[in-house]
DNA sequence: TAGCTATTTGACCAACTGGTCAAACTCACG
DNA sequence: CGTGAGTTTGACCAGTTGGTCAAATAGCTA
């Protein structure tokens, strides 16, 4: 495909269709169970078709981690030092809930990535994650020692919103297999309010 | 492979690698990602050689997966009705979080097929999982009727655990490269007891 | 519309993969 | 030690898969 060019008309609107299609099919099947044909029949294109867009089945691939980190980072980002403690962690439990219910997908192609040892972005987890933990962690740590919210292990917490808020997404078949016809995020929202008020609620010495 | 009769001591002893072998690479890779020539390396055996004690690849997977959902349900099957309500939760909590720390492997398995739809085991999720978590739901609700733990929506209160502790395995990569030296399961267990107590002591009407 | 660039595809290939099979080998036991 | 059952494997096969390529087609702009 010739570069250095501005894309043209076409070319936005296939390679979005494609990574709309790669999406689909590794967050269901994951890296090494997609294939290139499901893709293209998926995107509607030709096989070939999509190897002029991009150079290899693992490029489609590493173009959606890449633009998937960042987007899931930012509620984390979002968490704002000038806010009241517990409001600004509610809201963070609030806006990853709503990220799984608005995109499953996206959870999916990466609990795929992380649960198979994160072979094409442990680097970007050491790295780019674990400063912006590391940063937001200070934070709580200030916040604790305030006695703003109550004193628990700050990586854990951090953890503990991760893990309560993709399950939702990761595990959605089990979910509703064991739900029936309910909602699950309706029920989970509140839940997690709960949880993470009693939690962190400031508590007397 | 001659069936009906007790298996040989060679049998035993080749079936028992075969799987040790199939559940380090299918929980490493997933189903599709998995070659039968990894499992007979990892095994020390041929190819044809496993496929003279397993007729197929699925074969192995299934024969894992049968195996693991028993066994995966157990700490759930031994909440105890007669025990005290919180001890008896956060017993629960705890037994999860150790097959978290001793069998990461069968939880990345399972997170596996789950992730991907769980096209294998979808079944026995909507009727042997359903009816026993319906059955402990029951129970999670007579406690909470009786005020002897605080009332939060049963079913998300089971999620939570599943979720929580999981995480520690199937995310094990992740937690890892965020916390650096410090192990995993000693913060959690502690940070979960004190999550499940806040959320879960009997509170005033 | 001519001519150049961008796009599309049918045909093809080499590597890989799950699985087969007949022949060879090993073992338990009379 | 002989023998039949149990075990192992080299060679092989057919289907799938990621990727290539030259030729054909569509789009754009002078």
């Amino acid at each position: 495909m010739p570069q250095d060019r501005a894309p043209t008309r076409i070319q936005k609107k296939n390679r979005a269709a494609i990574l709309e299609a790669a999406l689909n099919v590794f967050s269901a099947h994951g890296f090494r169970g997609a294939t290139v044909d499901q893709i293209a029949a998926e995107a509607g294109l030709s096989k070939p078709n999509l190897l002029y867009y991009f150079p290899s089945k693992e490029a489609m691939h590493d173009a959606l981690l890449a633009e998937l980190l960042d987007t899931w980072l930012d509620p984390l980002r979002a968490l704002n030092d000038q806010g009241e403690p517990l409001t600004e962690l509610l809201a963070y439990v609030h806006r990853k809930l709503e990220m799984s219910r608005t995109y499953p997908r996206e959870s999916r192609l990466f609990a795929n990535e992380i649960v198979q040892g994160a072979p094409r972005i442990y680097q970007a987890l050491s790295e780019d994650l674990k400063a912006l933990v590391d940063d937001k962690v200070a934070l709580l740590e200030d916040w604790m020692a305030a006695g703003r919210i109550a004193r628990v292990h700050p990586y854990h917490l951090l953890f503990s919103i991760w893990s309560l808020t993709q399950h939702y997404a990761d595990f959605d078949v089990q979910v509703r297999a064991v739900l029936g016809n309910e909602d699950p995020f309706d029920g989970a929202d509140i839940f997690l309010d709960t949880l993470y008020r009693r939690l962190l609620s400031p508590r007397p010495e």
